[in-house]
DNA sequence: GTCTATAGCCTGATAGAC
DNA sequence: GTCTATCAGGCTATAGAC
């Protein structure tokens, strides 16, 4: 097989794994059985575990990325891609109560871990931050664009720890439709300005 | 040393091994180092790893109904009393921003691991759930207490993981205040029943 | 109740044949 | 580019002396 492809099928084996089990408790013995690779030849493709954790890091940007260009080529209103965002609780309900939410997961276990990797996984947050207040600036919500993005992060973190906690779909469904009537506020200008909640 | 004493500086170590590093990467010898103790010896007081996390976890239960009973005994009013709850964000902020929330975290790290404690580490929020309903309803909101708790909880949840992620102390502030505000609406009955947002 | 010694396993990582 | 064989070291856990 060719080492780009091989490579390519370790990196997207070690995301599901971090994400399922967790970056520490994932073994090369795990990932190497995914892909059906020796353990020994696993250092052909990567000299250290940490490598592969900056490769996932730089997927998971990737498809974060694409993920966010689909989203403004499909829906033609700041609202309509924000409320986007929001449903991807949703839209990904059963893994969210069984792993939690991916970026904030990996953002705990490497901030326990005290691993240089840290900030790395914390431009995935950045890069959700950044597009959201671009939205909101859209919405006519230039000086506090940010915060409002903020509070959305906020919401869909508190949402996703809840909901793998609890396991309560109802929850999940009620504070989405929130959400969405706080969008439809903001959307239609009859939101204040400060104290997004 | 008596053996009830040995026992309580363990569970105590690894409470706080467990929140820093977490419960994975924490071994025997890094408890056993903190409380001065051999490792063989560990295996007098605790037959297993997973002894050690139940036992960890019913001392958090433990802290935990005497904090929110001394809430219940300092603050006259549920406003204050829930008050004292979304405030902890700003008196544990540095612990919070380098580790996470204590619960969050722990409940996320079993619920990767598919560990059987995940359940009981879930007690933790079912407590503080229960405690915020019984203020809200104390408050007036008897029909939509669970709501109002769980929202409470969700807002700390995210606020805690956006801290650890990002590290910005102005957005705890902001996000606290925010909250104030709120429970000062709801305390004065000028909030919507339902929609908390 | 505490110790040392040790078993047995899994880990990340390396060397070298093919 | 993949393999087998192997290393040193850490882990949980046990046995037995004191």
């Amino acid at each position: 097989m060719a080492a780009t492809d091989t490579r390519r099928q370790i990196v997207e084996a070690a995301d599901r794994r971090f994400y399922e089990q967790g970056f520490e408790a994932t073994s090369f013995a795990d990932i190497a059985a995914d892909v059906g690779l020796s353990r020994g030849n696993f250092y052909y493709h990567f000299k250290a575990k940490d490598e592969i954790l900056d490769a996932v890091i730089a997927l998971r940007l990737d498809n974060t990325k694409a993920m966010l260009e689909g989203w403004e080529a499909e829906a033609a209103t700041p609202r309509e891609r924000i409320g986007r965002f929001v449903h991807i609780l949703i839209a990904n309900q059963t893994t969210i109560m069984a792993f939690g939410c991916p970026v904030g997961t990996l953002s705990n276990e490497l901030a326990k871990l005290d691993h240089v990797a840290r900030r790395d996984a914390a431009e995935l947050f950045i890069l959700f931050r950044r597009w959201l207040a671009r939205q909101f600036a859209e919405l006519g919500r230039t000086a506090d664009a940010d915060e409002l993005a903020m509070h959305v992060l906020m919401h869909s973190q508190g949402v996703a720890t809840l909901a793998a906690a609890l396991g309560e779909e109802d929850f999940v469904r009620r504070e989405v439709e929130a959400m969405d009537a706080w969008l439809d506020a903001i959307a239609a200008g009859t939101e204040p300005a400060s104290s997004p909640d």
